[in-house]
Parts: C-alpha cells; structure tokens; sequence
DNA sequence: TGTACATCAGTGAACGCGCGTTCACTGATGTAC
DNA sequence: TGTACATCAGTGAACGCGCGTTCACTGATGTAC
C-alpha cells in the first residue's frame, strides 16, 4: 500500500486511457503511425472526438504515451530476463528476447526503432528508459573479448573517450561496449528488415539469418 | 541515336516531372513520406493543384517514381563502382558507396529501406532493379569464407535450398549468398539507427561503428 | 439518510484547414495543307 | 508564308472527406453536512 489507492473515478480514467491506447496500436498496425486520429479512435469506442480530451491532452501526448509504452515493455522484458533465476540470460538470451518482443508487435518496434516520426521528438523520460535497456546489455556484454582487427581497435579508442550514454557503467571496459553497439545495430539490421518485410520475397527464413548473426556476435 | 528524339513538348514534360519529383523530395525531407502532399507541391511550384495530374495520374505513382529512383540510383551507383577500371570494388568498397549515398539523402534511404508506406506495394520493375543491386554484391561476395560456427553452417544449408532471390548468380557457393545477406543486413542496422538520429545524443562518431562493422564483415 | 453542491464525463455544433480528385473551360503551342 | 485545325498545359470551381481542436452545455457521479 503505497499510496496508490484509486477513487473509483481514477480506476475508470485509467481503464479508458488503456482501451484508447488499445484502439491507437490496432490502427496503427493498420496504417502506420502517422495516420493515428483522434477522432478515428473515438469513433471506434463508440464516443464522440471531443471526449478524448478529457484523456489526453492532444495528438502528440498519445503518441508519447504509446513511445514510452513501447519503450517500458521492452525494457521490462530484458530486466526480467536479467533477473531470471539460474544465472544472467547472456547475449544471446537477450537477442532472443528482443526478437520475440519485435515479433510480437512489429509496428511497436518500428515506433521506438523505425524511421522517426517527423516533427516528433521524444521526452527525457523516455530517454532515461532506454538507458535502463542499455544497463542490461552492458551487465551481458561485461566479458567482452579484445578487439580482432584495426577499425575495433580504433573504435575501442574512441569509445574509451565517448562513453557518456553509458554513464550507468563506467567501469566498463571499451570492449564491452563496442560489443553493446554491435549487439544493437546488428539485431536491428536483421530485425528491421524481417519485419519491413523486406525478405517476403525472397523465401528465406529469417530466423537462421538471426540465429547465424547472433553466434557470430557472441563468438566475437 | 537510337529513336530518342525528343520534341519541345515531350522535353517540356520531362522537364516539369523532374521539377515535381525534386519539389517531392524537398518535402518529404521536411515532413516524411507519408506527408507528401500534390497539392503542396503545386502550390511550391506556382501551380494550380489539378495541373499536376497533366504528369502523375495520381499521388501514388508519384510515389512509385521517387521509389524507383531511388533504387535506380543506388544501383548505379553499384554498377558504376563496380565497372571503375582498377579491380572490383569488393564489399569494403560497396559499403563505402552505400554509405555515402545513404548520407548523401537519408530520407531516400528510408523511402527504399524504412518502415513501408502503408498500404503501398512496389511493382515489379522495382523489384528488378533490386535484383540487379543484389547481382553486384553477389560478384564481391564470390570469395566468401567458409561458415566459422553451427548456425552459419545450417543457415548456408538453408540458403542452398533457397536461392531464388540470388538468380543473377545461380553457380554462387552458399557462403556467398550468407555473406550478401549478412552485408545487407549489418550495413542497414548501422546505416539505419545513424540516419534515424539513434545515435545523437550519444556524442559519438557513428563512422568508426560503421568502419568496424565492415572490417569485421570483410575478415569474416 | 437525505439534501445541496461540486466535480467531471461526454455531447453536438462549429471553426478552419488541407487533402485527392473530377470537370468544363481558356489559351497557347504545334501540325497539315 | 498563311490559314484551319488538333493537341495539350493549366485554371478555377466544385465535391466529399476527415482532421485537430474549442466551446457551451447536459446529465450523471461523487462529496460534505
């Protein structure tokens, strides 16, 4: 009990405010984020365009709503992941957590990952989430192996001067957090692709190519 | 000479769908794809908005255009590197030329790569285009390294039975065809978090990531 | 338990806007003899 | 070279639409005494 007891009249805001946020990822999964209207989801709940404003204050904070959203889920999946009884879940626990999580929704992975939505830029709050994910990661790429060639090394350098996005471990080695930025660029070359769609094509399954970028990954 | 003799009137009509599709691009740098708007551009060009449907039947084959130049484009750009006299480009090379095309408009990067237009497929000649893209990177994948871990080796078994989407090459060994789609995939993975700005306010140079990424694809 | 008042969810009308697209029309440019 | 005709670029009005957002208002729900 922490304070948190609700009147029943903030319970029912709340549950509005979710069933509003239901119907947005339904029609953005249905035409992409940009098309989101207000009064289209009001229509579809039944309720006049006007009444959402008692709900949210404008467009734009239901779209921040839905990014921060976007945002927590996957971050909580990769905590929960970390905090799993028998031992840390590893790179590549975390890689299989991030394509299930895109899998499941991919229009939510392409709001927190795609092409930005223009004119929109997102809160502190949510960029303070997105270092939380990145903790994660870091906790998992602690055992990084030293760099194999040039350019990594290079890029090792580089990092060891510029390592403020990850102020959560600063003790880190710079081997571990090029391997944190190949984690998260090369999961997202493969993932985007798969669910842009981009292989639909092509006959291919797309679950080796990830499994075969993932092994090459950890095998450093 | 070869029956392309244009009169005044069909260079004229050339000459405004250029100036359209330049005045498209322009504005879906300021506003996204999915903004793009004729009557705006009308109106930029001094025009009446029906004028416009004198040279597009209608928004979507606007669209389709700016689409296809934008793969036309890049695959030039392939082909040109790959005809230059001294020696093949190699994938070093080719990442350095989609690199730079990339950054040259990273919003004609998104067109072709991004999130889709929704509701919007790409027709066929597009698709050709494509395949003549993958046919140069096929050329500098032939010396493809053997498959280094487990899921490399059952994704090139895999790919040996699923090899239609690299019909240009149809003799390639299958470390080929898992190099090109590793090299597509980790160069948008960088490319893509770079231009949607995921790495601004990180206060680091994304060119070294990226020049690691291809020296680690290269050495295999 | 009942009454008086405050809070707040939701409505309907309205504003101004820009969109894609059609249509009938004017006026300039090109073509044929 | 001049005239008659066909072609075609561009206009302005119009249609129907949906958008975000504001405003004054009704009616239900909760609160204080």
């Amino acid at each position: 009990m922490t304070g948190t007891t609700k009147t029943p009249r903030e319970r029912y805001r709340q549950q509005v405010r979710e069933e509003v946020k239901e119907k947005a990822w339904q029609q953005i999964a249905g035409s992409g984020a940009s098309a989101l209207s207000l009064n289209a989801i009001a229509k579809q709940m039944g309720m006049s365009g006007p009444a959402l404003y008692r709900y949210f204050a404008n467009r734009d904070e239901l779209i921040t709503e839905l990014v921060r959203d976007a945002y927590r889920s996957l971050a909580d999946a990769f905590i929960e992941a970390d905090a799993g009884g028998a031992g840390r879940p590893g790179l590549a626990g975390l890689a299989h957590v991030l394509r299930r999580w895109a899998l499941e929704d991919p229009h939510r992975y392409f709001l927190a990952y795609g092409t930005p939505v223009p004119g929109y830029h997102a809160p502190q709050d949510i960029t303070a989430i997105a270092a939380e994910l990145m903790a994660v990661l870091l906790d998992a790429c602690a055992g990084a192996g030293p760099a194999q060639d040039a350019q990594s090394r290079a890029l090792e350098d580089h990092l060891a001067a510029h390592r403020e996005w990850a102020a959560s471990h600063p003790d880190a080695p710079p081997a571990a957090l090029r391997l944190a930025l190949a984690f998260w660029s090369r999961m997202h070359g493969v993932l985007s692709l798969e669910l842009a769609g981009h292989f639909n094509g092509m006959d291919l399954d797309p679950a080796l190519l990830f499994e075969a970028e993932v092994e090459a990954l950890v095998a450093g």
